[in-house]
Parts: C-alpha cells; sequence; structure tokens
DNA sequence: CCGTATCCGATTTGATACTG
DNA sequence: CAGTATCAAATCGGATACGG
C-alpha cells in the first residue's frame, strides 16, 4: 500500500540530479502535512499542547483570537491525525482535555525549529514587505 | 518600530510560566510565517529554488500541477517577503530567472527538518485518519 | 518566453445563536 | 464547560484568454 513513498530518504535530497517528486505531490508526506499544520491555528495547538496539557477553553482563552468552531475543528483535525489526544473526564461539569501524543511530541521538535527561524528571521520578511510596497 | 518582537529569544520556551504570547497572533512571527508557506505551493517552489535557481516555465514544468496564475503568485510573494530573487536576463526572448535570497537559504533548512519528519512520520497520520474512519 | 486579467467554483474562516 | 448549527464573507485555486 504504502509503496509510493517508502523508499524515499529524504525529498530535500538536494544533490539528485532530478528535482522532487513533485508530480505525487498529493501522496506526498510533506505536502500533505504542510497542507494540514498551514491553516492559521494547527501549530499554535500543537505549540501551546506542547507545553502542558489544555482543556478546552484554556486553549481558547490562550488563542484568544479563534473562534469555538475553529477550535474544534483544529483540534479534531488534529486527533485524527494522531497528533493530539481527547481525553473526557468524569468530572461534574464536563471537562475535556487536550495533550500531545507521542507522535505529536516528535513533530513538535522540527515545528520548533521553524518556528525559532521564524522568530529570529520575522523581522526581516516584514521589513522586505515594507521596501517593496514602498519601491513600488 | 519592531519593538513588538525583539526581545522574545524564542517562542518555544516551553519554561515559562505564561504561554506564549497568542494575543499578538497577527504580529507574531511563527503563524505569520505559517501562513504564508501554508499554501499549496509556496514550500514546494521554496525548495524546488533551494537545489538551483530555475526559470519561470522550468517552475512550471517542474511542478506540472500548478497553473500560470498559481506559480506567478506564489513566486511574487515569496520575492516580497525577501525570500526569493527575480532576476530578468537581458536575452532575446526575455528570460526570468528565480534564485533563493541568503534568507531564503537559511529558512531551508529549518524547512528541511520539518519535510525530514513528515517523510518520517508521514504513514502514521495516514494510519491514525484511516483507523479513525474505521472506528466512527 | 513571461507574464497579467477576468471569471468561476471550492474551500476556509468567522459571528452568532443555541444545546447537553 | 464544551461543544454544535447555520449563515455569510473572504480567500484560494484553476481555466481561459490576452498582452509585452
Amino acid at each position: 500500500m504504502s509503496d509510493t513513498h517508502t523508499g524515499v530518504p529524504s525529498v530535500l535530497a538536494f544533490d539528485l540530479p532530478r528535482p522532487v517528486p513533485v508530480d505525487d505531490l498529493d501522496a506526498c508526506p510533506v505536502g500533505d502535512l504542510f497542507r494540514r499544520l498551514g491553516d492559521k491555528w494547527s501549530m499554535l495547538v500543537l505549540i501551546l499542547l506542547g507545553s502542558r496539557p489544555h482543556r478546552y477553553n484554556e486553549l481558547h482563552r490562550a488563542i484568544a483570537g479563534i473562534s469555538q468552531r475553529m477550535l474544534t475543528r483544529t483540534v479534531r483535525a488534529l486527533e485524527a491525525d494522531g497528533l493530539v489526544r481527547r481525553e473526557v473526564l468524569p468530572t461534574v461539569p464536563p471537562s475535556v482535555e487536550y495533550s500531545l501524543t507521542p507522535l505529536g511530541q516528535t513533530l513538535l521538535e522540527p515545528l520548533s525549529a521553524l518556528a525559532d527561524w521564524a522568530v529570529r528571521h520575522g523581522a526581516e520578511i516584514s521589513e522586505a514587505r515594507s521596501q517593496r510596497a514602498k519601491s513600488a
């Protein structure tokens, strides 16, 4: 079943004479992953959950710009992908706790590398955008 | 101007007593970066350009599923962000060459870390999704 | 060859209101 | 507290046609 990319060591093997197998884009796990995490909130939730488990409204308050609808959708998608675990606690007012699965924790590492880059170079991007606007 | 996040060492400082500054999400370079790269093609173009400079139709053929409109939009956005450089060569039929800026090259590193994760764990995500569908 | 312009449909996101 | 439902808007993405 998973023959398609089983033997692929890395899509970023720049030394290859041929470019990346972009024809198989839809089947490519890289593009796939990015499209899942590429939405507005997934990565933020992952990062938040990486620090400690959170309850629903805890996440809601922490992100603060997200709607209930999107928070639910995001967290459910992450759960379906096996990155987040959802646990309903049998308390009197029902509580739901979200946490990272082991798989989700491993994702946190490369994610942090990218986030770190963004923090370090974010200003340069903003600057580039501003200068572009001026030169127009 | 750039006081907002100048002093921030890393958004992923899990040891902090407080969560990430998600209130400033729009100003947060992490969410911002992901929203730019989160589209269908940006990352692919970046990866392609990371291997070597490409001309317009070279990119078009390499990606093969992309429309002219989207290729232009993608490459222009990347250029505006200071990640890609666009150079018009004074050839008889006009040629345009796209390449990574130094900034774009530094981004390639954390990007490859994430891509590597995707290749390694992509199957686990697909599996998680399948199992979810069955248990429904 | 290298784009831009326009139109169109599909997907995503958000505001609001309501429920167990 | 933890969601779900519905509606409307914005954005995304592609096909096609045209211009420098």
